[in-house]
DNA sequence: GCGCTTTCAGTAAGCGCTTTCAGGGTGCTA
DNA sequence: TAGCACCCTGAAAGCGCTTACTGAAAGCGC
């Protein structure tokens, strides 16, 4: 058995196909008429065929979400703010996870290009390599022209379009203040990948404000690793075997932070006993660790939400549209003050 | 500008619409002219448009999956195994969350039937309410008349679909014994909502096999919340406020047990000191709570991932399919056996 | 060199829907 | 009762693409 069409519809309450769409749209029809063609959906168990209508010209309800991994409680928190403000307009969120590859980024938004998604959602650091933003931008040309919105959140830099962006420089500044403040005035970094612009700010943030108050930053003291749980252990482990010469760890995401506290446990060294352990981003779970986390408050669910608004909203003026949420230091138990 | 179609490029190749498609798709076609097309396609960032392509019979490419909360780190993690062989087969995925909501979730599905999507996955708990799984069982029928493929994970009862079951009720039942190695006899339960299939099974695989063994499950002790973090220290917080009498409370989820750990924390109990905690599932961070839960240890990814196939192979015999994925109870520090 | 098969480009017929346009009732006015 | 406006319904034209089907040219054997 195949679909069940308009044609069939309109056969079944003996009008026109013209009739049939209009009352299934809820255009002028005499009410007789009307309920006649909603009898009969209603007993074909008849749907729409949303390609045929998007083809009509109808207008599509579905838009694209990008990010780099649906699995981190990042951007899990972030498309749940997405998806709200997408559930209240009706609109089905198409989420794809591209595992932070930027052939696959480029490759969905291609695909989302040929879906005509009225809009499209880029959640995520970008990439600092020039090549890879500028086949984006590439990319996202022609979509832009033929009336597509974009917006993004955490991305700038070559991308010239609406965007949320946390302010991770200022926040890891902030941080650090904070922590120089508890006393601290040697420091550790689990840093992740230096080619994502998100690294790169709260980076550059925390190390800007530690030398404007006298205090270096020891280049070794940096470890990088993959911006995960484990890439957060493994950072850790790293710096440990290197000697850890640290009061102090701060680490550019929280997911990052939870791996260390793996780490450091393996070791027996106690947070914040031994050292103290600072995160980015106050995801959820970093309430529920023991110790709780010390880290910088982003709205994570706002992040998402006005992305979606910015992407559902026209564009009146001639500049993009910048959002910029700041973060908020939260101090919890895993800092400590220095004797 | 508007949009660059099929004919733009056959145009600036200068050759019929029938040869551009066919260069682009890759059939046979003279190698000149095939890179003439080519040329011409890149030239004008041409992207073909998804729905005309899927309205003249090509195949779509892209599942649909519904879930209750992208924000649970138990459907972001069997989101993560649906994704992983998605990319694989080439495939664009559309997560949607129904916040537990049936009218959405219905209404999700109709909209996914309307995108003529090849496969639609149901991911998690259905309801025991019969009157929405059979208006679900009505709205998926015509779908798999029409050759849609359906898969669901965690879901039963009503549902006639190829089906990946994790084996709710033997893994409660091996914690129970576990649990009872340990020495326990008193226990407390915090539940989620009955009326979800898979509360009703580890709810009831738990009493049963303690009733096996002669315990009692105390239905005083039994405190019913929502499933999830919050939901969690709600249920704990009142089992206190009654008095809880138990050495062993068990999480029908992780992510309650997650919640439960605050609770307990905010009345100064330890774990497992004053009383041992387990959870279910092995959601990726209960092994970085303090102390490390307990739990049964669920193949997160892999309930994804065979979902994804379920619904990428066709169904040649004459009955669903089921795959059962068993749970492996991890005994963790949460659970200390009774002096 | 002739008639056959084989190859490959082009023509055209939809896929299922929305929407413009035209036509035919109806109710009103004169 | 004739004339004019309206309001609805129905017929038909696409939306952009794939894919038979058609036809021409080229390759082959005798």
């Amino acid at each position: 058995m195949s679909h069940v069409t308009l044609e069939d519809v309109a056969r079944a309450a003996d009008v026109s196909l013209a009739t049939a769409s209009r009352a299934l749209n809820g255009r002028r029809v005499t009410p007789h008429l009307h309920d006649r063609v909603l009898a009969a959906a209603a007993r074909l168990a008849y749907t729409p065929n949303a390609h045929a209508r998007a083809l009509a010209g109808a207008s599509r309800r579905s838009v694209g979400v990008v990010c780099h991994d649906v699995t981190d409680p990042y951007f899990a928190a972030v498309a749940g703010g997405v998806m709200r403000v997408a559930a209240d307009n009706d609109l089905l969120v198409m989420l794809a996870s591209t595992f932070r590859d930027p052939e696959r980024e480029i490759a969905y938004v291609s695909m989302l290009r040929a879906e005509r998604a009225p809009a499209i959602l880029l959640i995520g650091s970008g990439f600092e390599d020039p090549r890879w933003e500028r086949a984006m931008a590439a990319e996202l040309a022609p979509y832009l022209d033929g009336g597509g919105r974009v917006a993004v959140v955490s991305r700038h830099r070559t991308l010239k379009v609406d965007s949320v962006l946390p302010e991770n420089r200022a926040g890891a500044a902030a941080l650090a203040r904070a922590l120089l403040d508890l006393g601290h005035r040697r420091f550790a970094v689990l840093s992740g990948p230096p080619e994502l612009t998100t690294v790169a700010d709260r980076l550059g943030g925390f190390r800007d404000e530690l030398s404007a108050a006298g205090v270096a930053l020891d280049p070794a003291a940096v470890a990088e690793a993959a911006f995960t749980r484990d890439g957060g252990y493994q950072a850790m482990t790293e710096l440990l075997d290197r000697g850890l010469n640290a009061t102090c760890v701060f680490a550019l995401a929280d997911v990052m932070a939870v791996g260390a506290y793996a780490a450091l446990r393996d070791r027996g060294l106690s947070v914040p006993g031994d050292v103290s352990v600072a995160g980015f981003d106050d995801i959820p779970v970093v309430r529920d660790l023991a110790p709780p986390l010390t880290t910088v408050a982003l709205p994570l669910h706002r992040l998402g939400e006005e992305a979606m608004r910015l992407a559902l909203t026209e564009n009146t003026g001639r500049r993009r549209r910048i959002v910029r949420l700041p973060g908020e230091v939260v101090l919890r138990a895993s800092t400590a003050p220095v004797a």
